[in-house]
DNA sequence: TTGTGTTTTACGACCTCC
DNA sequence: GGAGGTCGTAAAACACAA
């Protein structure tokens, strides 16, 4: 899909370890950007997002963060605390009308209705649909387990994927500081934030892994000599075998999403 | 429409490091 | 002991062929 297409396309993003200048999504793959998140204050990379010494500037805000958000669970308290998300309200569906918490509202009136699809694949999917449906917990399943109480997964919004994926196309590994600002910035609890990043190197090795296997494959019925033994020549940064190996591939060099380019 | 395969969140078990 | 890592897996969400 687009995130991965913008990846490509900015595939000299971080041409140099200062990040995010701006993180500017581009408008003909995230339209319509500006009505849709001038209401995620966040979206833009705040001053205090490049806090990391890593990443940029010293971060004159990040004392400021209180990271207790790591306590909310996703499940939350119910509606109140679904609702509490506002990366997520900004795009509920017309016809559904949740359950506001009291105060200055996290979502802009004018996100109620009408607003156009957050991008193309929001056309196909509703992120959603879990708010619409899953009223009732559903406390247990057959097995006793209690994994779902309100509700089994949220399905993030492409602008949290989008800021992920760049996080992680510029590391494999996230701070700690860079959590608790992604997380902030996302509407994600760092917790969220560490499972993602997790999830998305398994699946980079899963991806690393079969290309390996596509090519031992194809080495062996094309060459009839095997591959010289102690070298890694040619191999592409491919080596996958251990953890401390997998963040060695070059980010650029990433079989990168094909699942978003469509 | 439905069945099926794949991808995406989320968690638990276990391990390592500080 | 706690945090965070991998690995395996569950189940929702999704894509797509029949």
């Amino acid at each position: 899909m687009y995130v991965g297409y913008l990846l490509d396309k900015d595939n000299n993003m971080y041409p140099n370890p200062v990040r995010h200048p701006g993180l500017n999504l581009n408008p003909q793959n995230y339209v319509p950007a500006p009505p849709q998140y001038s209401d995620f204050p966040s979206y833009h990379h705040v001053p205090g997002i490049n806090s990391d010494p890593h990443h940029g500037q010293p971060g004159g805000t990040w004392s400021s963060y209180t990271p207790s958000r790591e306590d909310w669970h996703p499940y939350g308290p119910g509606p109140g605390a679904s609702s509490a998300n506002p990366a997520q309200i900004s795009f509920s569906p017309s016809d559904y009308n949740p359950v506001q918490p009291p105060g200055p509202g996290l979502l802009s009136p004018s996100l109620n209705s009408s607003v156009p699809p957050l991008s193309p694949s929001a056309q196909r999917r509703n992120p959603y649909e879990w708010m619409r449906r899953t009223g009732v917990p559903t406390s247990t399943n057959s097995n006793g387990k209690t994994r779902t109480k309100d509700k089994y997964r949220v399905v993030y919004t492409d602008h949290q994927r989008l800021e992920l994926e760049k996080e992680f196309h510029y590391s494999r590994y996230i701070t700690i500081r860079r959590k608790a600002e992604l997380a902030a910035s996302l509407a994600l609890t760092e917790r969220q934030v560490k499972i993602w990043f997790q999830n998305r190197r398994a699946k980079e090795r899963k991806v690393n892994k079969k290309k390996m296997q596509q090519q031992s494959q194809q080495a062996s019925t094309t060459t009839p000599t095997p591959p010289s033994v102690g070298t890694t020549a040619g191999m592409g940064g491919l080596c996958s075998s251990s953890s401390s190996n997998s963040n060695l591939v070059s980010p650029s060099s990433m079989p990168i999403k094909e699942e978003y380019l469509s």
